[in-house]
DNA sequence: ATTAAGGTCTTAATTGATTAAGGAGGCAGG
DNA sequence: CCTGCCTCCTTAATCAATTAAGACCTTAAT
């Protein structure tokens, strides 16, 4: 019961390992009748077929994409934008017949040898932080690697969407419509745990260059309206659930003078928020306006937000690491449209 | 810029290619100052590191599970449930440091190469159908599999719940409250797309093993009470969406006379029968209970449902592959339980 | 009969590392 | 001075395959 290799097999036969090999890999190259010898020996033998990894490294493929998240997996998945991203990638990938290997970044220490021992083609890297270390070790690989939403690397392929832009749209939106008071609600900025109000320095600081980017287009957009931005109430939470969204909504509402529209980071703290104008017995849109963000779990519940390409994103990763040397550096920048529903309206009348 | 390993860093250096290994991997093993000298080299000559297919292939380890899906990956992350057992999963994979490597079914055909070619320890195999080719494959691998909901392979752990069990509590539910009058929607029985009605024989010819057994116990429950199964309209999907759930909603509420009582396999599919009876303006569950499966996307929507452990299981699973070889086989059944919520009800008075 | 062409199998190089065992040199203790 | 023990490095086996090139034999064409 010892390990069976294409050497026992060609002993046990008398014939030379590369006979073996030929019978598996290519059975024109052998004779049919050697060919049936070889199989009912291997099957006897309890032979597993060729072992991957020599072939892998004899070829010099390994047949799967390296996917990494920022997050833990547990919680990727929680996000419906991640997971419809995710469903691109696996089309693309399973269309080339390769897997997808998930890899773990260990929890808080820096423990990056999952990185250092994938046995990949390529490497997708979806919203890491800036700086953050398993990036390095990507890099260091030196195999192709495309960065998704954030951190854009010189050098490397990047997609997205442009992030400023969308914030502005979103913001422009409710500003439009008449509302200056503002109260905003975002995922995802920093990487400390922090939940709470944040002020304009600390916005800045952010660590996700995307969320960075989004935030920086709603302040835009409001200050081109003649909004105090330093006056717009932030609150910052650390996982993106619909529970840390109501809760975000909660201290929002509690402010003095209470805000007529909320913006959010994501569909799901948007839908939190809603549940906290409903705990409240306020009306939504009447009193009160709330965008999300994706289009990723907005549309039963009727919410305003920014479709953003997240299929096309995922598919379009898989296909330039998939198809070879010739993806070019440079941002790639997906569209992005504002969805109307109904969960935003003029303020009332009272409110100016 | 041709190929750099090992050799070229030692060659360079006028040293054994060991040294330039142990430099790496056991840096005690060698001089701080050769070592030094030898990171000098690598960084300039670009090396990206020892070979993970290499290492391996000498040590044995892939540093990866396995992971088989019976759907496309794209459908099976659209359902909470298969999230959930994934989350579990990843966890643990997580804590142990290895890579979860997801590999494509390809679509129609029998292109099971990604299966022989997968460069890992052990599989985890969840919800095929019986006698799907990919299995033999896995087992034709040799390596440590468990497999997950169905199908049951002897010889091999097996984690799920008691499915019979299971669907005749979900059934007995609403047939203690009073319902005679039952309709079922159910996904995730054959293979072969077919949506529809279906016979009691089509219904025991499932070829899933898991929701065969599910159904078998919605069947034992109701004939148990007295309720002529061959009457209850069954009625098949083949996507696990909320509009499958709306479309299967619709034609069992046009039934005459009309079910008093929707079972379903999944939660998506609940709450698109909800869908259905919303639209109907039937008022649920005054006029009509809906009880879903899993306890995945019930909480919200107020749906009675059987919450089995998902995550539990995921994360039982890694353990298992990864604590090494004593994985005993045989059937391991978690835990279930009937959760009521606000979706079920006794039957309104004149229903009998 | 000679040569060419196939068909079938073998030889041997190659893929890129890890690691047990051993050797050389330096230093301290007896 | 000899011995033993380190420290640092080398030798060489090993992991399990793939594949170009060549050897050998048979058959068919010229």
């Amino acid at each position: 019961m010892a390990k069976v290799t294409l050497q026992t097999i060609a002993d046990r036969l008398g014939v030379s390992r590369a006979t073996v090999s030929y019978a598996f890999s290519r059975p024109d190259q052998v004779s049919a009748e050697l060919r049936r010898r070889v199989m009912e020996v291997a099957d006897e033998l309890g032979y597993a077929g060729p072992n991957p990894t020599a072939r892998s490294l004899r070829l010099g493929r390994a047949g799967a994409l390296g996917l990494l998240f920022s997050e833990t997996l547990a919680y990727a998945f929680a996000d419906p934008y991640a997971v419809g991203f995710f469903q691109g990638l696996a089309t693309a990938a399973e269309d080339a017949g390769v897997g997808l290997l998930i890899l773990p970044l260990p929890h808080g220490d820096k423990r990056t040898e999952p990185v250092r021992n994938a046995v990949v083609d390529a490497f997708c890297v979806v919203s890491l932080p800036d700086g953050h270390p398993a990036l390095d070790e990507v890099l260091g690989r030196k195999l192709p690697v495309v960065v998704v939403d954030e951190p854009y690397v010189p050098g490397h392929p990047f997609l997205g969407i442009d992030e400023p832009a969308a914030g502005a749209l979103a913001a422009r939106h409710v500003l439009e419509l008449g509302h200056r008071r503002l109260g905003v609600a975002m995922v995802g900025l920093h990487d400390d745990g922090h939940i709470g109000w944040s002020d304009v320095a600390r916005q800045r600081a952010a660590t996700f260059e995307a969320m960075r980017g989004r935030r920086a287009g709603y302040q835009a957009a409001a200050e081109e309206a003649g909004v105090d931005w330093a006056r717009v109430p932030f609150y910052e939470l650390s996982r993106n659930s619909r529970e840390a969204g109501r809760q975000a909504g909660h201290a929002l509402l509690a402010r003095h003078p209470r805000p007529t529209a909320i913006l959010t980071n994501t569909d799901v703290l948007a839908l939190g928020v809603l549940d906290a104008a409903a705990d409240l017995g306020l009306d939504v849109p009447g009193e009160l306006s709330v965008v999300g963000f994706s289009d990723s779990a907005a549309q039963d519940a009727g919410l305003t937000t920014i479709r953003q390409a997240k299929q096309e994103i995922g598919a379009e990763a898989g296909r330039l690491l998939l198809a070879g040397p010739p993806a070019r550096p440079g941002r790639v920048l997906f569209p992005h449209e504002l969805i109307v529903r109904a969960s935003t309206a003029p303020p009332p009348p009272e409110q100016r």
